[in-house]
DNA sequence: CTAGGGTTAG
């Protein structure tokens, strides 16, 4: 008979079974309560240190103090603690009680591998469905698929769980056609089937199946709800999230968060920034925390506006939010690029430890900021530190030399990236080379790299030899670059404008006249404001 | 005792 998702924890077995089980008193009760609750609250070492108690105080625990206990040990996670609840298990004459035994397989699977856990299983005289459904999840945790669907096909007894777990093993696994099999057997059907099925269609980003299965729920969870929001910000859709976000009445934490980030993730800080101000509000009922705050410094970075990043830290004082390395490092990001690179350096050596992420910031930093020598010292300690550059990294480093207008150096860093550090330059790594090469006069060399890329170039790479044709007056590659910038951005003005300055310099005012013409033929003429260069 | 959500940064 199924029982109701609202009872869920709503009769704990406890009551009757352990009137049954226990001789005497309440007293023996109530050391089991205090133990699962604080199991229950997280608060794993108070648990087994009231086990421990409970022990010298001369009571004898039941079964499910020591479940409660063992699952605490699975969490802090000591082996040693469980091995020694597992003695007293053996002393109390436990040994065939299935409730104790169940907890006891689960903290070993967790703690010591398959074959301990094992070993509790075959050993149990009586199994039930939970016993079953932890053998289950631990194939599951172990990413035995095959192993866990034969565990599942044997079981003698199944309940929601078991299904649950089959149905979302295979889901994880982008085993699609199997989970939808599954689920389409199930006797019964809980909101987390279902989420199981969304979140699986959504990793192989398949959004339509995940709706499908989303509108056809009977009752949705608000993690069905923040599945789909995150689904959907994942693949770019920040329109259909926030459609699905409006229409969620009871906004959690975690709505909130997945997006403002997805937000900050795709481009739309100012919306970020919006959606918080939204979530500040006291009728919103929850309050910012670490994850909001990551995301809403992303966004400000993006606006790249120093007061911002006052205001934010200001803000974290004031909800007594301590700065942990994530948001360390995103501040480290915000104020490199709006040129607070004092205080990205005092939050950078603040940092408990410098990682890849860290150090790439920074050194974008430095890049940005004309701190060439810094950038490459910081990239000299990150190797001696043995903390391994990627391609990020080398985006920082690679606008240090072009900011110094170190060529030599500059170009030597493009070679070793891929030849000692093994990492394929991108086309932005290429254009920040080809702006090197240009500015210095190189345009031959910067123009047959640009021939040797293995990627079609963007109109950054082409925007930056046009730009060096510009200032060295060079009419030939001049034309070229801007040919493909044409093609690559046809409404942006400002290419257009280049060419017109290079024209205009060499004396061609027949050329500059024509230029002139397109550009009103197409209305690019009337934007006096090169939007192609930030405001400051 | 078992299943289902959000990770932040370059």
């Amino acid at each position: 008979m199924p029982v109701p998702w609202t009872a869920k924890r709503a009769f704990p077995s406890r009551h009757c079974r352990l009137a049954s089980f226990s001789s005497s008193s309440s007293s023996l009760s109530s050391w089991t309560q205090a133990i699962r609750s604080a199991a229950d609250l997280g608060r794993s070492r108070r648990a087994v240190y009231l086990y421990a108690h409970m022990l010298r105080s001369g009571c004898r625990p039941d079964p499910f103090a020591a479940a409660a206990a063992l699952k605490a040990c699975a969490r802090i996670p000591s082996k040693p603690l469980a091995a020694a609840i597992h003695g007293h298990l053996q002393k109390l004459g436990f040994d065939s009680h299935v409730y104790a035994q169940t907890a006891l397989a689960d903290v070993y699977s967790k703690l010591d591998g398959l074959e301990a856990a094992r070993k509790i299983f075959d050993g149990m005289p009586v199994k039930n469905v939970v016993s079953w459904n932890s053998i289950l999840s631990m194939r599951m945790r172990a990413g035995e698929l095959e192993a866990a669907r034969r565990v599942f096909d044997e079981m003698p007894v199944r309940d929601v769980i078991s299904w649950n777990s089959i149905v979302s093993g295979y889901a994880k696994a982008g085993d699609m056609d199997s989970a939808a099999e599954l689920f389409d057997c199930m006797p019964e059907r809980n909101p987390a089937s279902y989420n199981g099925m969304i979140s699986g269609y959504i990793n192989r980003g398949d959004m339509g199946m995940a709706r499908e299965f989303f509108e056809e729920m009977p009752v949705r969870s608000n993690v069905s709800w923040i599945a789909m929001i995150s689904g959907y910000t994942r693949c770019g859709d920040v329109a259909s999230a926030w459609d699905i976000f409006d229409q969620m009445e009871k906004k959690d934490l975690y709505a909130w968060n997945s997006m403002i980030a997805g937000y900050a993730q795709n481009g739309c800080p100012r919306e970020a920034i919006q959606s918080f101000n939204r979530m500040r509000k006291p009728d919103s009922g929850v309050e910012a925390d670490e994850m909001t705050f990551a995301s809403v410094i992303s966004a400000c970075s993006q606006l790249g506006n120093l007061r911002f990043g006052l205001w934010i830290e200001e803000y974290m004082r004031l909800l007594g939010i301590e700065l942990d390395d994530h948001l360390r490092t995103a501040l480290v990001d915000l104020y490199s690029k709006c040129g607070g690179m004092d205080r990205a350096f005092e939050l950078f050596s603040g940092l408990r430890r410098r990682d890849l992420v860290s150090y790439s910031a920074i050194i974008l930093g430095c890049g940005i900021n004309g701190r060439s020598n810094d950038a490459i010292k910081l990239f000299q300690k990150m190797l001696d530190e043995k903390v391994s550059p990627n391609a990020a990294t080398f985006v920082g480093l690679l606008t240090a030399y072009n900011h110094a207008g170190l060529v030599e150096e500059g170009r030597r860093c493009f070679v070793s990236m891929s030849k000692k550090h093994k990492i394929a330059p991108s086309v932005d790594h290429y254009a920040i080379i080809v702006d090197l090469l240009g500015r210095s006069g190189r345009l031959e060399e910067a123009y047959q790299l640009i021939r040797k890329m293995p990627m079609q170039p963007h109109v950054g790479v082409w925007g930056a030899l046009l730009l060096a044709s510009r200032l060295h007056g060079n009419i030939e590659f001049g034309e070229l670059a801007a040919r493909n910038c044409f093609k690559l951005k046809p409404e942006e003005s400002g290419y257009y404008l280049l060419l017109a300055g290079l024209y205009a310099e060499a004396g061609k005012w027949e050329k500059a006249k024509r230029l002139r013409k397109m550009m009103e033929a197409k209305g690019l003429y009337k934007m006096p404001g090169c939007s192609w260069v930030e405001p400051a």
